[in-house]
Order: structure tokens, then C-alpha cells, then sequence
DNA sequence: CCAAAAAGATAGCGCTTGATCTCTATCTTA
DNA sequence: TAAGATAGAGATCAAGCGCTATCTTTTTGG
């Protein structure tokens, strides 16, 4: 080892670590055991380290889940970008839709957003993070989807609702899976967008 | 007081406060915070006297699941039972779910849920439970919405989905309320669906 | 009316939690 | 290179957790 660091840089990469062991510990274990020992353990540092650059574990929660977000939408961004003159955007939205509501990432995301509907501290840190985040998301989607749309507060309602279907049924499907429905939203999802998006 | 009770009745009536105070706590504190004491406390109840009739927190917790998702059953049935000849189901379909979607018996059962997904004791316990709930709900939409449909598994799928529009957005409404987004979803949700079941 | 049984109350056990404290290692600056 | 600042380690703390053992109160059946 011994590979000479500045102290900046030992700072970003324990903090980094910190971060990326609390969303898998939000992932895998839910909010209530996403503990300061087990995060610690998973980014391999101590808890006296962890209280050095995060105040409590709150702090540390609100700051990864600002991290999240931000990742998400610049991934969303991207896509958006990649796909702008492309035969079918709606169906890369569906499927970005599905496909994101079930990764780890939003996983990690909804242990945060549903323990702050019972946390008042966190519910206050954590609201206008959740506020950029869906004001990016609904202008991403609005380039996206229906740019010369008629009316655009309509098209973004009718594409953020596109997201809350697969929302839903990503927080069920690991208690309860019903195949045949999700195979069918899929497709009816696009279908239904189209036509809904259709009339602008 | 020293009113005379059966065994019977003493005991049925400690559980009932049992099952309505964990309910009251997963809607007001979460999984995690819904703790044996906290429970005790709004039963009026000692921890002892839980124990007696609840072989752990978790017996006490599923038992209060499948409750909740029988008093919700019956009262759409009877909410379907009443409304069959009516003029406009889709409406009475919509606006049932959203009110329920909003309710604290659907916010305790999703605090369930939630917790389902990252805790595999009570996953298993649970998993039967929201099967039996969804397939009587399935049922009930089909039998109050297009009882005649050409394709009974697209209309089901299509009902379910409406639902699942209005419980992502009660998840995180307490953490930031877009109202201006909900109030178009309402009624363009009634459109929309109406389209798209109209074509039985 | 009274023993047996059931229901309920109380105290506390073993364990984990977030946070703090002291101390050492490493980096920065003069 | 010495002095000061920052990063990290690890023991420790009070509080709260689910649960159980034990005791008291109420109901039951002969």
C-alpha cells in the first residue's frame, strides 16, 4: 500500500464508500436495519470514521439519497438525449420506467421516501430533494415524449402516471408476483400511452 | 365497571384492541417504530397480556394484515353490490381508489408490504395474504366494471393498474404533494380508463 | 362456594441501537 | 522537521427492543 494521498482525497473516498454501502444496505435490509454498524461494516470503516464527516445517520441517509437522484436523472438525461429523434420513444420510456422501479437504486429510494411519511426530520430534509428530483423527471419526459404537445401540464401528468404504474408494482412483486399481469401491463403501458399522448 | 364477561369475551376483546392499536401504529409510526410497548400502550394492554394471545410481534402484525384486508374486502364488495346498475361505475371505481389508496388502513398495509420485501419471516407470512386480497379485488373490479368483457384478464389487469396510479402517489404525497398533478390524474383517470374499457 | 384454569400485570433478561469519547495515525504547513 | 490539523479506530454509554418467568386477578365448572 502506502500509497500517498492527500487528505481530500482520503476524505471523498471513505465518504464515497459510505454512500454506496448505505444504498445497499437501504436495498437489501430496509430502512430500520440500514444501521450505522452494519453500513460501517459493508464500507469497511469504523464508526468513529462515519461520525467525522456525517453529523448523525440521518445526515448520512439525506446526503445518499441526494447521490440516487442525482444518478438517476443524469441516467435519464442521457437516455432522453440518445433518444430524441428515435422512432418510438415511448416505449424506451416504459421500459426505462419498469426497468429502473425495479433496480436496487429505487429500492434504496422508496425505503427512504416510505419511512419519511412517519419521519418528521427526515420527511423535512428529504421533501425538496424528492421536489427537483420529479420537476427534472417531468421536464426529461415532456422533451421526450410530447414536445409540441398542446397542453404540456397534461402530457407530463400522463407520463409521470406511466412511472407511478410500474412504481407500485415493483413494491409488491417481491411479496406477491402475478407474471401474467405484469407481461400485460407492459405492453398495454405503451399502448395506452400512445393513445393518451396521441391527441396533442 | 365490574361488568361480568365470559372468558370468551374478554379475550376477544383484548385482541380486537390488540389488532386496532398495531394498525393505528404501522399508519402513524411505521414498521420498524410500531415496537411491542407503543402497541401495548395504545391497547391499554400489558406486554404480558400480548403475549398471551400473540406468539411474537410478528403473529400479532400479520394477524392485523389479513384483518385489514378483509374489512377493505368486504367494503368494496359492498361498495360493487351497490353501485352495479348504476350510471357511471368508472367513476365510483376511481374515486374508491384514490379514498382508499389515502386511507391509514392503506397506509398501515403498505407499511406491511414494505417491510415484507426486506424481511423473509414475515414475506412468507404475508405473501398468501396479499394473494387472496388481489384476487377477490381483481374479481370485484371485473364484476363492477365490464362484467361482459371480451378479454376478462385485460380488464382485470387494466382496474389493478388504476389502483396502482393512485397508491404510489399516497406513498409519497406526504413527502411532497404535487396538487396540481392530482387533481388532473383524477379526472383523467376516469377518461382514461373509460377508454380503454370501452372497447369491450 | 371453591379449586382449577384462563387472562392480565409486572419485572427484568439479553441484545442492539445511535452517538460520544479518548487515543493513534496520517497529512499539511511553517 | 517540528507543530498543528484532520482522519480513523475502538471501547463505551444510556436507551429501547422483543420476549419470558412469575405473580395476581377474574372466570369457570362441579
Amino acid at each position: 500500500m502506502s500509497v500517498r494521498r492527500t487528505q481530500a482525497e482520503r476524505k471523498a473516498a471513505t465518504m464515497g464508500r459510505l454512500v454506496q454501502a448505505t444504498a445497499e444496505a437501504l436495498a437489501e435490509l430496509g430502512y430500520a436495519r440500514a444501521t450505522v454498524s452494519e453500513i460501517c461494516t459493508r464500507a469497511n470503516v469504523s464508526s468513529g470514521a462515519l461520525f467525522r464527516h456525517f453529523s448523525s445517520r440521518l445526515a448520512l441517509i439525506v446526503h445518499t439519497t441526494e447521490t440516487l437522484g442525482e444518478g438517476q436523472l443524469t441516467f435519464v438525461e442521457g437516455l432522453a438525449d440518445s433518444m430524441l429523434d428515435t422512432a418510438d420513444p415511448v416505449e424506451t420510456w416504459v421500459r426505462f420506467a419498469r426497468d429502473a422501479s425495479r433496480s436496487d437504486t429505487h429500492a434504496a429510494w422508496r425505503e427512504v421516501m416510505v419511512a419519511a411519511r412517519t419521519n418528521a426530520a427526515l420527511r423535512t430534509k428529504v421533501s425538496p430533494v424528492l421536489q427537483r428530483y420529479e420537476r427534472a423527471l417531468q421536464e426529461t419526459a415532456l422533451r421526450l415524449l410530447a414536445p409540441n404537445a398542446a397542453d404540456p401540464h397534461h402530457a407530463q401528468m400522463v407520463a409521470l402516471s406511466a412511472l407511478h404504474l410500474f412504481d407500485s408494482e415493483a413494491t409488491t412483486r417481491m411479496v406477491y408476483c402475478n407474471a401474467e399481469i405484469e407481461a400485460t401491463r407492459l405492453t398495454w403501458a405503451c399502448d395506452m400511452l400512445r393513445r393518451e399522448l396521441g391527441q396533442s
